[in-house]
DNA sequence: AATATATATAGATATATTTGTATTTTCACC
DNA sequence: GGTGAAAATACAAATATATCTATATATATT
């Protein structure tokens, strides 16, 4: 028995939802999604500039890891923040810059 | 002129920060040293397992990413959480398990 | 100075992530 | 059913990370 109890499958699962907001793209998403705005997979993507396809694949990502929800409208899905604690961090994070 | 202003070098510091902490080995560095512990790289990579270089290897991105602090007593080096507030942002996110 | 211990670094390999291009699916409308 | 728009998926290439083994550096002790 180590001093230290080692619980793999947590570590990987915090490890797992950091890693999901641990990209510029994906923080600039949460970013322009903050305020509880519910945009389509075209402005998202126009408005930072990449491809369609990169877009929906960091989208992809953060509502798998249970950063974003979308809800579909038509031929447009609507992406929006699950919870703004997300944005929270973020600010949290970038407050931190006194090293 | 975008709606959404980018700035490239915030994005990139946030998320390389978030990076740092987005590993379970790091992850599982930080909760062996919270609770204002001082620890040398020998204890740290006894306690998790991992070879010397690979404790040493993150332990380094650890540091040049502000996360923990270091200091040499004699051939040991100790290292130490720079402030809990990380501590309180894995519990965070660890809390975040109802998706 | 020689030796032992603690830590860091280098280099190679393996693995994971990101991105672009192309294709496919889903839906609305005619 | 055919067509076009919106989004997702597949695949390949480029890049980044992690890990191991070996080696180097720093410090203390004799």
């Amino acid at each position: 028995m180590a001093k230290f109890n080692i619980d793999i499958a947590k570590l990987e699962l915090a490890a797992s939802k950091l890693r999901a907001i641990s990209h510029p793209m994906r923080i600039a998403i949460i970013e322009l999604l903050s305020g509880d705005k519910h945009l389509s997979v075209t402005e998202i993507y126009k408005a930072l500039e990449i491809e369609q396809a990169t877009a929906s694949h960091h989208l992809n990502i953060l509502k798998s890891k249970g950063v974003l929800i979308s809800k579909r409208d038509g031929k447009k899905i609507f992406y929006a923040l699950r919870s703004n604690t997300l944005t929270e961090i973020i600010d949290c994070i970038n407050r931190c810059n006194d090293n």
